[in-house]
DNA sequence: CAGGTTTTAGACCGTTAGGTCAAGAAAGGT
DNA sequence: ACCTTTCTTGACCTAACGGTCTAAAACCTG
């Protein structure tokens, strides 16, 4: 019963989304926010509470989107070490696809807000212990496999790509292509 | 002639440098910055032409000093490997020596302004270059030094190493420190 | 189709942003 | 001693911030 939403909920969330990866949580205004949803400031505030339930939602939505695309990734066919390779790059190749660089949202957030709340530091990370989860189960495969020498720390190496993965997202800001290549196939060497 | 500035530029520089390192860029306002450093904002303004440029020379001073701390633990003993690990530790203790976690202010700025600011973006990138050639050296020495491979591309090793810095930056505001060490040692493991 | 309920758009609000300005204070030159 | 110059402070300015509210609109139920 009532006036029925005029909107997608969920597209709304990926619209802000896209402005607050670019732009960052406080440089996005609600005025930004609602243009780039296409929907007026009233409605906006009437569906999340506020600016900042509004980006843990977008964070959340973030996530799943690339828990999807790391799963994706993980499964596709060659080697452990090619396989990594190939979801590093891919990754990095999609920062540069836009016209814009604005690294990982994950990242990015960590840097901006992870100082001053406890609480979004938390969500972060659980976030980031995802990515090394996905890594760790990848190389523990590539262990049964025969692929991967069984003296690695399984735990040890994924945090290392975790890390690796952080820093190429913040490099990507300001460095090329090719020199992030060069990053990934030495961060993997020693697999 | 006229009156003598009450203030020292360099303590002003290095109080809003403070500021600008624990809160960000946006999220630090002139009231602040003339509240750390201790002065009336009309001040600050009259010593500075605009918060963008009160940054830069904060961005500047915070490379400088860097520069000088780099250059002193790029001279410490030890095999590389060590001089390398000994460093990269310093940095991340250093990360959790204070009060809140804030990173890498020449990081924190890529991430935040670099992908706006295409002038930004370039003086991050020479300062970014700089530590890299830092580590270069390092590893050209210890190859004079038989100390490292002289199959090692020192160039390709010190890009990875910065990477691997700016990475663990991000992973400072949210993880504890023996996860960072291990990353450190795992990220040196083939040297 | 009336009544109840929710959504819509945009006007509106108090606060703060980044920045300017005017009045007085502190120095040097003559 | 006075004049010029520069600095200092806090009041002041406009625009934008994050958020609220109201009146109209759109739907569901009975």
């Amino acid at each position: 019963m009532g006036r029925p939403r005029s909107f997608d909920d969920e597209v709304v969330l990926s619209r802000a989304m896209e402005a607050f990866w670019t732009n960052g949580y406080a440089s996005t205004s609600p005025a930004q926010l609602a243009g780039a949803a296409g929907i007026a400031k009233g409605s906006l505030y009437n569906a999340f509470a506020s600016k900042r339930e509004l980006f843990e939602k977008c964070l959340d939505l973030y996530h799943r989107q690339i828990g999807e695309l790391a799963k994706g990734l993980m499964e596709h066919p060659g080697t452990t070490r090619e396989c990594l390779g190939d979801a590093l790059r891919s990754v990095v190749d999609s920062d540069f696809a836009g016209p814009r660089r604005r690294g990982c949202l994950i990242g990015n957030t960590a840097v901006e807000l992870a100082g001053q709340d406890a609480e979004i530091a938390q969500t972060i990370r659980r976030m980031q212990d995802d990515s090394t989860g996905w890594f760790a189960a990848r190389i523990e495969r590539g262990q049964r496999d025969g692929d991967v020498s069984s003296d690695l720390d399984p735990r040890a190496f994924a945090e290392h790509l975790s890390n690796t993965l952080a820093g190429l997202r913040v490099m990507a800001m300001t460095h090329e292509a090719p020199v992030l290549h060069r990053i990934i196939d030495t961060a993997l060497a020693l697999l």
